[in-house]
DNA sequence: CGCCGACTTGAATTCCTTCAAGTACGGTGG
DNA sequence: CCACCGTACTTGAAGGAATTCAAGTCGGCG
């Protein structure tokens, strides 16, 4: 994964794919102040109850949101890659309701929340792309409650590589067959709701039953169709973009 | 619960909660051109797949939307009670990704999309509010994934009925402590990923501890401190509004 | 009155967790 | 270059929470 050079041309690519924008949308995109920032993993970018005032657009490297219980439980809730817009829900929103931690050393793009909204105001195509955007990640949350509600363990992580795979491939950042994972087991079993014990043996499980072969966090997907219907996968609600 | 005689009023009280609006985006709230339906219980208003037009306002009963696995597990993502949106979601997004239906009968209004995205564009208030219900939508799934993945059943149950209530009363239908839940065990098995038996187990089990007290649906909540404290229910995730 | 869906209860089973050791690897400092 | 150290990963065995299977009971409605 090489830096890309220019924040902007990130942003609009992921806009364009979400919903076209015209020269005037990309000229007040270029226009919007910002600052650049390089972070170390495991480095939180939103806390639970902080009122941000920029919203952060991730250029290189991986992050997740994620809730805790009162028992000291931690739930991943949704996992973020390059090109990925992290909560735009403070445009709108006062309050965080959960946290955001870089998983892996990231180089990130803060914009005013202010100016933001000002797009959302006066460009309609860009107000378009970021709803797009919002309803896609809402989808990707209800997959998120069928996955670990109702799917067993094994299916869960399948199903976890299915879409992490899918989204990459959907950003530009890679092929679906052969990627590294940036997250540790923990972090699976965080996102699964299962434990990091748990997660290793599903990993295994998969690995012997010839639908991934694994060498460290590098995972290739020897099978897809098998896989595809090991992990109940159907991208639809990927809505073609994320 | 008796019927709302205007859905405008509904609407339009609906949304100011979520932002204030003025004089003229209620006049064109109330210009909307839409269609009133009654239909009963277990009555399919959206499918997976399908391509709807039409924007729905609950004005009376419950709905819920779900999503299935391949092999015909069901996760129930959300409950809907009256003054609620539903699938907002096809204003942006073609295809449906999962299914919502009654679970009791139920009056609706059902407005044209492309009605609903002139007001997005025209009315930056009413875009606003919109955005912040879609966007409060998107917490209240996290907390369930969070729910679904890491608080055992007894917590799971009890946080379920605690949100239920809290949005009840926030939408102005009536108090917290005491209230009648629409829904079957089986259909709160299938929102907190658990099966009918065990929900039955775990709602005796709070009532043995005191925590609720039931008569067929009717719950009180006989002390919201250790209830709150049982469920592990923080309402900041709801952001004052629902 | 009788039927059906929703609810209730018990017993056996299973999947996943917990607990407890260990191993492999990458990074750091000598 | 190698010893050391911490984190991530791996594996086994025991325990537990929730499911599954199997019978009921209750209550509303035709």
């Amino acid at each position: 994964m090489t830096a890309p050079a220019d924040p902007f041309a990130l942003l609009i690519g992921k806009l364009n794919r979400l919903g076209p924008l015209d020269a005037a949308d990309e000229t007040a995109i270029r226009a919007l102040p910002h600052r650049l920032a390089s972070e170390p993993a495991n480095h939180h970018l939103v806390r639970e109850g902080a009122r941000p005032t920029e919203v952060c657009l991730l250029l290189d490297g991986h992050a997740c949101r994620y809730k805790t219980t009162r028992g000291g439980g931690r739930q991943i809730v949704s996992f973020h890659m390059p090109g990925d817009l992290l909560d735009l829900q403070q445009l709108m929103l006062p309050r965080a309701d959960h946290d955001i931690v870089t998983i892996s050393p990231a180089r990130l793009a803060w914009f005013p929340a202010s100016d933001i909204k000002r797009l959302q105001q006066n460009r309609p195509a860009i107000n378009e792309a970021l709803w797009r955007d919002t309803l896609i990640d809402a989808s990707i949350y209800r997959e998120w409650v069928l996955n670990v509600g109702r799917r067993d363990a094994k299916s869960r992580i399948a199903h976890m590589l299915c879409e992490f795979a899918a989204r990459r491939q959907a950003a530009g950042l890679g092929g679906a067959e052969r990627f590294e994972l940036p997250m540790t087991q923990e972090q699976i079993a965080d996102a699964t709701g299962m434990t990091a014990v748990h997660v290793n043996r599903m990993l295994h499980a998969l690995a012997a039953e010839g639908l991934i072969a694994r060498d460290r966090r590098l995972v290739e997907i020897v099978d897809w169709n098998r896989m595809q219907r090991a992990a109940d996968f159907d991208p639809a609600y990927l809505h073609a973009a994320a």
